[in-house]
RNA sequence: GGGCGGUUAGCUCAGCUGGGAGAGCGCCUGCCUUACACGCAGGUGGCCGCAGGUUCGAGUCCUGCACCGCCCACCA
């Protein structure tokens, strides 16, 4: 067996030999219990970071976990399109040609995206397989795919037979470089330097004017009204009377609505349905029109002709131009606020008004919320169940069509005459008056919207099939906390509305992933790191051990102190290892345990197993590798290794099987966290019968379960401390504690400086409190009375040691 | 503006249902003890953010404050 660990050939090799074994393998026909994992499926032109790391690492351990335990383990892999991102992608690599997609035409740039991906896409498979995630990787599945696509349309069909989709004219997110409506969600907010104007609005009766403040003064030519705060009493005269609009002189009505603040400027605010949101809501509120002056470019529309075509700022400066010659220019103020820009390109969100799909959402989010309310679904941590409900109770109708060509079209087609048809196949004719002559949508689908279908489009809905039998509902979900309105409550409701039943039952929100230095993560700021960079360095067993020791926090800064804790841990099994392998050669492991230090390892071994069980089944990652850490480095290699050395030198058989025995046992607890490395070792055992990753989990083993060995062990620990601070023997009861005592301590090579007086202090203050503890009759009375036990006997166990140490006091 | 989280050793962080202030890294000391120097043993180091409250007892529970971070939000 090498000196040295050396994880990288090991991993990879690994990683291969499962796969090609077929162990990660998830089959419908296997009778035993399902457990199935809903995972993020990543962007198809996706680069591994590390919150896919981080998800991997936890998600597999789970899956790794139960797949020891015996259960069909499904750990499903895919791909989502991811519609505007990688349109984007496509674009920007178009453009460095020189060209647009408007110049290749819809059907050719599809064409050109779908080479793309062929080309650059679906490469963070192998990545994933870097990770050690042990997904069925046969299983593939892209959210374009044929049979998907169908799933996809087959959703939108049955959502518009029951009447949840309707098509309206909505003021939107407009990106006018995408020319397409983005979400809320898919914005950004940036600061930006403008001017805040100060224009007059004359009154229609010529008896004075209304300032009103704007940092869009082109939009002016779009306003509908003037609106002030109804308690305003500076405006009480003027709700009801007219105002003409500076440069189109038209007469606009002032109103009163609630959502116009007075603070806010002059107090006094323009009406433009057409281009703000909240201008549309007063708009609607009042019955107002709805014209439009800005175009899906940004430009100006012709609906003024003496600015048609003018960018906004020319537009801005000639109406500004007119006011000032009028004298309704009152001033002019820097101004620093924030605006939306689109994420993917930065251009600045235009609002205006478009046609557009939605689904009504009260029918569709009542069940998810009952389900939700009633914990069929739970978050964790449940900090974010609270959120989860209440982000779905305030969802509003869901806008579900998008202006672009990369993505499921709807299924959608429209005759000269303006009826519609909503059909899964593309229609021979009109189903209203059988016209043939029929024009499809032009828009796709929201990409969430094929997200939302993810648990059963993968499994073959709407087909009954066996998969979607056997693993439908899953068992848990993992994700990022933003992700919970876009995803997670769409997973919910349309599992619900179509199969009757929650995905999953769990919900597993990670921690965001922090730069070393607290920052966000991102390559704009240069502070990304490459999760293959740490696996090159560290090895994946210390990157997946890194990753889910440092995911206990919502936001956790990356550390790669833990990563080689890791690695340390990883290196210390392999020597542990060499040191039983090294000295059993010959011996098949049983579970012979003769002596003291051995019934006590396994004890330690049991206990271990149940807390990991608990902190698996918490989703407690970090708690999980403290245990690992402690079990490995404290109990099985400081002590019982130590202990057992001298038998394992002297080929003792029965101390070399039980040897081997909690070495598979220890092996066994680690590997959900660090698979590679336990079953390189695994591998190296006599009478391998299977793989780790399909070995049984330990079942706990009542015959050491006891706290004999226990105690005995603490005093050993005790004496040793004591002795190699002061050189004195403690008299210990037993040969079995005198044995470990001089196997660990090795009292001939240990050179102590000899501080007596020092550790008699120490005992006397810890007996002078232990005593003021015991004299308080607060404590002894309320305390609970195995404290108060513990607590005395603690004192009679210093009393003990103070007097070896031949204190006079005693 | 709303929600969530954080503030504990020089650094990064544990500390679950209130009863001895902990780990890793760093630093200091001693050890190449035939598994491991990527190691072992020992040590230095802390008004547990601040102010109140509950309690025999608070890092832990309650209230308020301060600072930091993340997510969300229509202030023209």
């Amino acid at each position: 067996m090498e000196p040295r660990y050396d994880p990288q050939s090991v991993e990879t090799r690994w990683q291969e030999t499962w796969e090609a074994e077929g162990l990660y393998a998830a089959e419908a026909a296997d009778p035993r219990p399902a457990y199935v994992v809903a995972f993020p499926p990543p962007n198809v032109t996706g680069e591994l970071h590390m919150g896919h790391a981080l998800q991997l690492a936890l998600a597999d351990a789970l899956i790794r976990w139960k797949r020891m335990q015996g259960y069909n383990c499904l750990f499903q892999p895919g791909y989502d399109h991811a519609g505007i991102s990688t349109q984007y992608q496509v674009e920007k690599a178009l453009e460095a040609e020189g060209r647009r997609r408007q110049d290749v035409g819809r059907e050719a740039f599809v064409e050109l995206v779908w080479d793309w991906l062929r080309r650059y896409g679906r490469t963070i498979m192998t990545q994933f397989r870097r990770m050690g995630a042990s997904m069925d990787y046969r299983r593939e599945r892209f959210t374009m795919d044929e049979g998907y696509t169908r799933a996809v349309l087959r959703f939108f069909v049955h959502l518009w037979e029951k009447g949840y989709l309707y098509r309206d004219h909505r003021i939107v997110n407009w990106c006018p470089y995408h020319l397409s409506a983005l979400s809320d969600l898919e914005l950004d907010h940036v600061e930006v330097e403008d001017e805040l104007v100060y224009v007059r609005y004359p009154l229609a009766d010529g008896s004075g004017h209304v300032t009103i403040a704007t940092a869009r003064p082109a939009t002016i030519l779009a306003d509908v009204a003037v609106a002030v705060h109804p308690d305003d009493e500076r405006y009480r005269g003027l709700v009801g009377r007219r105002a003409v609009v500076p440069f189109v002189e038209r007469e606009v009505p002032v109103v009163a609505d609630e959502r116009v603040d007075p603070a806010f400027g002059t107090g006094a605010l323009k009406v433009t349905p057409g281009h703000d949101p909240v201008d549309f809501e007063i708009g609607r509120t009042h019955g107002l029109p709805e014209p439009m002056v800005v175009g899906p470019d940004g430009r100006m529309n012709g609906a003024v002709p003496e600015v048609a075509g003018m960018t906004q700022e020319e537009a801005a400066a000639a109406v500004l131009a007119w006011c000032e010659e009028r004298g309704l220019l009152e001033r002019r103020e820097p101004y620093r606020h924030t605006i939306a820009v689109c994420e993917r390109c930065g251009s600045r969100i235009e609002p205006l008004i478009s046609l557009q799909w939605w689904c009504r959402m009260d029918e569709l989010k009542r069940p998810a919320l009952e389900a939700l309310r009633a914990g069929r679904v739970r978050y964790h941590p449940p900090s974010q169940h609270r959120f989860a409900i209440e982000s779905l109770e305030a969802a509003p109708d869901w806008n579900v069509s998008r202006q672009i060509w990369w993505g499921h079209q709807l299924p959608v087609w429209y005759c000269p005459d303006g009826h519609l048809t909503v059909a899964e196949r593309e229609p021979e004719a009109c189903a209203e008056c059988g016209t043939r002559e029929l024009v499809r949508d032009p828009d796709v689908l929201d990409t969430w919207f094929s997200s939302a279908l993810w648990p059963f489009a993968t499994l073959g809905w709407p087909e009954r099939t066996p998969d979607l039998e056997r693993f439908y509902p899953g068992d848990f979900n993992i994700t990022a906390r933003e992700i919970i309105r876009l995803w997670e409550n769409r997973m919910i409701f349309s599992g619900l509305e179509l199969l009757g039943e929650v995905p999953f039952r769990d919900v597993i929100i990670h921690s965001t992933v922090l730069a070393p230095d607290g920052r966000r993560m991102s390559k704009s700021l240069g502070t990304g790191v490459d999760p293959l960079d740490v696996i090159a360095e560290y090895g994946t067993d210390a990157t997946r051990y890194g990753l889910a020791k440092i995911s206990s926090q919502q936001d956790t800064r990356l550390s790669y102190e833990a990563f080689a804790e890791g690695r340390s841990l990883a290196i210390k099994i392999w020597n542990a290892a060499r040191l039983i392998l090294l000295n059993a050669e010959g011996v098949r492991p049983a579970l012979a345990p003769r002596d003291l230090e051995e019934r006590w390892i396994l004890a330690r071994l049991d206990a271990a197993r149940a807390g990991l069980e608990e902190a698996w089944g918490r989703f407690d990652f970090a708690e999980a590798t403290r245990i690992l850490y402690r079990l490995v480095f404290d109990d099985f290699c400081d002590w019982y290794a130590e202990a057992v050395k001298p038998r394992l030198s002297a080929r003792d058989p029965d101390a070399c099987a039980t040897a081997l025995a909690a070495l598979e046992r220890l092996l066994a607890l680690l590997h959900p966290v660090m698979p590679h490395v336990s079953e390189e070792i695994w591998s190296r055992l006599p009478e391998r019968k299977a793989r780790l990753i399909v070995s049984p989990w330990p079942e706990p083993d009542p015959r050491w379960a006891d706290a004999e060995e226990a105690e005995a062990l603490e005093r050993v620990r005790d004496a040793a401390v004591i002795f190699r601070r002061s050189g004195v023997r403690v008299e210990l009861g037993s040969e079995d504690e005198r044995r470990i005592f001089d196997a660990v301590v090795k009292p001939q090579r240990v050179r102590v400086d000899g501080d007596r007086e020092a550790e008699i202090e120490r005992l006397r203050r810890e007996i002078a409190r232990a005593e003021g503890m015991l004299a308080n009759e607060g404590f002894v009375q309320k305390a609970p009375p195995e404290v108060v036990a513990a607590e005395r006997e603690k004192l009679e166990r210093y009393r003990r040691e103070l007097a070896a140490l031949g204190d006079p006091s005693c």
